[in-house]
RNA sequence: GCGGGCGUAGUUCAAUGGUAGAACGUCAGCCUUCCAAGCUGAAUAUGCCGGUUCGAUCCCGGUCGCCCGCUCCA
């Protein structure tokens, strides 16, 4: 079906789930503001991952419960902290400009042909010989590739610029100087800006994992292997935000550093992935819209170069169909990040196994997820057009992901019905997000709770009062049956059971 | 960052160089014993700043934001 994502967005404004930031003052491109659904939504999301990593680990290949326990680490962390983790040095992109196309290159992907003469082609890193062979004829030069000297541009002098023939033109000397684009959040810690207390808002949750790996294993008594999660907001300056809440500056992350043996990492790498895909379908992203990909060689990130790499599990959300857009990946990180923390910051992180008195670096596999990703996706998956019904579209949550559980629905609003509903509202609200609504007719109501995805709604009618029974109206079937008032709470909680245990919803 | 499009109630849309109208939503009242978002009423809008003009929501410039394409996405 295809799926407008301005009607997903407007939706999303009018029922609460996710505004655009500062709104009244025109809003701030790449941020966004989560209402009263969306926080529950999203709240929602977030306790179940954290059930599934840290309350109720899954069951290992061996059998028994993995051991993983949970952090929240600061946003802001000494900066050394990012320089050592690579990105200060590596966060951050080159960039030049084509005076004459107005296209935009990144520096270090460009390649030149140097060679005697004055005119000094470029190219993309990847192209192959015969293009730019053909290239080379365009332009009138010298077709013999061997005859030239690969040179990555950010290796040559700004005053050869002059020489350089962009991509996609034909005259030389239109490329501007590079130019960084830093995608790091920068502050200053004390209220004195200078260099001397500059400090990063934190790209990922993960540094603060490692950075704590010592504290947790000397106070935790957890062993290898094990695992440690967090979820937490990261920053970056995205240079486009773009898409609604998919690509944005401030997001939020659920990551977790699965610490192991060298020799273990392609058996956790696979339970891991296996886990994780599994919790995407439990949650009800069961549908063809979830895919599993591998990342290829130059799309691997600077710590998972060596290694098994990187497979993300993505969702075909609507602005990326037919494509798909990454929802969470898992990384082989090796002993990368470690190693770099334990020489930068001269503490020793290696582990010690107590059993065999063996000593080695931990290498990590990272199931790191976005957790305003997900949200998004639920809410794309659960979107669902029906002419037939009043509301023409109804949000098809997860009962144990939907904002609200249930609606108490008086059927009239005579104090008969309101009493005994205003009763069974009070009773359910001790566990469950429940609604009572009172005012308006019937089939509005039913309305409202299908456009904010409610899974159902308990009516409470003249045949309440004689035999203590309520209607339960179903928001996909929109069937109802009777159910006995003392026996509600027990049906929500049947209902909230398979993505508890992990199971796709049937 | 570039190119293109767009910016009017909460949402979706109208209209106009002379100060804005509808539908739905929201709120209030009425009606309703299960899909009747029914009836009556009310509140709510020209993104922001500047220019031209007697007068700008409309024309122009800037800015901010959104959408599409490119670029980018450790």
């Amino acid at each position: 079906m295809d799926l407008d994502m301005k009607d997903v967005v407007a939706l999303c404004k009018r029922r609460g789930f996710i505004f655009p930031a500062s709104d009244i003052y025109g809003g701030i491109n790449g941020f966004w503001d989560y209402g009263p659904l969306g926080v529950e939504l999203k709240n929602n999301l977030r306790d179940l991952w954290w059930k599934a990593m840290v309350v109720t680990p899954p069951i290992g290949p061996d059998g028994t419960p993995v051991q993983i326990v949970g952090l929240d680490s600061s946003i802001i962390q000494n900066p050394k902290a990012w320089v050592a983790s690579g990105h200060v040095g590596g966060f951050s992109d080159p960039m030049v400009d084509c005076r004459e196309t107005k296209k935009r290159y990144r520096a270090d992907h460009l390649m030149i042909l140097k060679s005697e003469g004055d005119k000094w082609p470029s190219f993309h890193e990847e192209s192959e010989d015969e293009e730019i062979e053909k290239r080379l004829k365009k332009l009138n030069l010298d077709t013999n590739v061997s005859n030239y000297e690969r040179v990555n541009l950010t290796d040559l002098d700004a005053s050869f610029y002059e020489k350089i023939i962009a991509p996609d033109t034909k005259v030389a000397g239109t490329l501007t100087e590079p130019k960084e684009f830093n995608l790091m959040f920068e502050s200053h810690a004390g209220p004195i800006q200078s260099d001397e207390n500059k400090v990063y808002l934190r790209p990922e949750t993960a540094q603060g994992i490692f950075l704590n790996f010592k504290n947790v294993l000397d106070s935790s008594r957890v062993r290898m292997p094990f695992g440690i999660a967090q979820i937490g907001k990261a920053f970056r300056n995205e240079v486009n935000p773009r898409n609604f809440i998919f690509r944005s500056r401030e997001f939020e992350q659920m990551e977790m550093e699965w610490f192991c043996h060298p020799d273990e990492v392609e058996k956790w790498r696979d339970f891991w992935f296996e886990e994780r895909t599994k919790f995407w379908r439990a949650v009800g992203l069961a549908s063809d819209n979830l895919q599993i990909r591998k990342h290829g060689d130059d799309e691997l990130s600077h710590y998972a170069k060596e290694g098994l790499g990187t497979s993300d599990i993505e969702y075909k959300f609507p602005f990326t169909a037919p494509d798909f857009g990454e929802l969470e990946g898992i990384a082989h990180r090796c002993d990368f990040d470690l190693t770099a923390h334990q020489e930068h910051s001269g503490q020793k992180l290696e582990y010690m196994d107590p059993v065999t008195q063996d000593k080695y670096m931990p290498h990590v596999i990272e199931p790191a997820a976005g957790l305003t990703r997900g949200a998004l996706a639920l809410i794309c998956e659960a979107y669902t057009v029906d002419e037939s019904r009043p509301s023409g579209v109804y949000l098809n949550f997860h009962p144990a992901l939907a904002p609200k559980k249930a609606a108490i629905l008086p059927l009239s609003a005579k104090e008969e019905h309101v009493g005994p509903a205003t009763k069974l509202y009070l009773a359910l609200r001790e566990e469950f997000a429940v609604d009572l609504d009172i005012k308006q007719n019937i089939g509005k109501r039913y309305a409202r709770q299908d456009e904010i995805g409610t899974p159902y709604c308990f009516t409470i009618d003249n045949d309440t009062l004689e035999d203590g029974t309520v209607t339960v109206r179903d928001r996909n079937t929109m069937a109802q049956e009777r159910i006995s008032m003392d026996k509600v709470a027990d049906y929500l909680r049947e209902k909230m059971k398979p993505v508890s245990a992990m199971k796709v919803a049937a």
